[in-house]
DNA sequence: ATTTTATCTTGACAGTCGTCAAGGAAAAAT
DNA sequence: ATTTTTCCTTGACGACTGTCAAGATAAAAT
């Protein structure tokens, strides 16, 4: 679930060849290498993000991204990918132990306000990426299996919560989706301005507003 | 309500001196640069946007633009805030005749597929320069000015709709927008990613969403 | 210990970028 | 007709970009 879908396409690595084989040091560094990347992305935005920054944020030097991968396109692909299988479980547990409306309720907002409170600059990253997408081709599919991911997510919690009040969420799947995601961006904005209502506001908002469809 | 939201700060210009003065001939080409800039940034993006790509939509060249703008910030700014006049009042028409649940709702379900169909471009421009203002100060501002102008449309068509039904909306203004906001750029992606059936699901999914809503 | 392979750095390349000064061209004022 | 002002182009600047080849360094294999 994690690691399958970031593939390294090299040569033949990593065959069950033997015990003392490096076992996969290439996709490790792949991992390192995007993880700076994220990093700087997400504290300058993709439009003024360059090798050399990146670089700078790790323990190497700008060469070292031709070795790895063919081209910065491919690089930021690969930090897509690897930044989805990060995001799309984190709800998981509390739906997963919570029993009672309130419970699911109080968990989903603990969790909501941590996330754009602690993750604001990752997040802000995501809404420049999926913008990018529009324009740039290559980066379409990955968006598109994210926003897919994350409208499952919000689909699992809203429909236990439905199911905890003996009823069904009220609009389809999209529309959820769409209506969380939209005041997340839009809060998300507000909180980088500086807004210190941001986050109860938002709160206060899904808390008004999870009720009705589900 | 639509050029003097734009002012042209230079000297003391267009003072009502005489008959014979050219009106505002700095203004109106700060406009005509403006519009080279949207198409170009339409079509490239934000991140991919240069000065000397705006011009070649013009028929300027790339020096002009330190004459009518500061910066290229300024010149982005005065596009963002050109681009809103245009868009705040599209539907105000439909909510001002429709004399009915059904005629708004129709009226509204085809001016919002004609948007999508034949304005893709630059919409897609505005969901990057709002990714883009979660990075760059400069834009928060106006960007945020937007989003309200927006919101408030939307709530024209909704409350207008709840009305002509004798109801009012069931969610607050902002999970309204939240909601229209993010399915329109959902299948906005959609439609740009070459899929026939974005335009129809996206209409279908509206008119199953607002009668819930409103 | 020596050779071979894997990994990373360095430095340069051909472009592109925003910016700006100098001056030509056009328009307006005199 | 001449001067003055406005408008726009040209060409250059320093800085920055992704890319890549050449070679240094480190690791592994022999």
């Amino acid at each position: 679930m994690t690691v399958e879908t970031i593939e390294a396409p090299r040569k033949a690595r990593a065959g069950a060849k033997g015990p003392r084989v490096p076992v996969d040091k290439f996709s490790a560094r792949r991992v390192e290498l995007a993880e700076a990347a994220l990093e700087t992305l997400a504290e300058l935005g993709y439009a003024r993000t360059s090798l050399r920054e990146i670089a700078q944020n790790s323990k190497f030097t700008h060469g070292v991204f031709h070795y790895y991968f063919s081209d910065k396109i491919e690089l930021i692909c690969f930090c897509v990918r690897y930044y989805k299988a990060k995001c799309v479980t984190r709800y998981d547990q509390v739906v997963a132990t919570a029993q009672t409306r309130d419970a699911l309720m109080a968990g989903f907002l603990e969790k909501l306000g941590d996330t754009i409170r602690d993750e604001a600059p990752m997040h802000r990253l995501w809404y420049d990426l999926r913008a990018q997408s529009l324009f740039e081709d290559a980066f379409r599919e990955d968006v598109a299996a994210i926003d897919n991911s994350l409208e499952a997510m919000i689909w699992r919690i809203a429909s236990r919560f439905a199911e905890l009040g003996h009823k069904k969420p009220a609009v389809s799947s999209g529309a959820l989706y769409a209506v969380f995601d939209g005041l997340f961006q839009r809060y998300l904005l507000r909180h980088l301005s500086g807004d210190p209502q941001a986050i109860p506001t938002f709160l206060d908002e899904v808390k008004a507003l999870l009720p009705i469809v589900a």
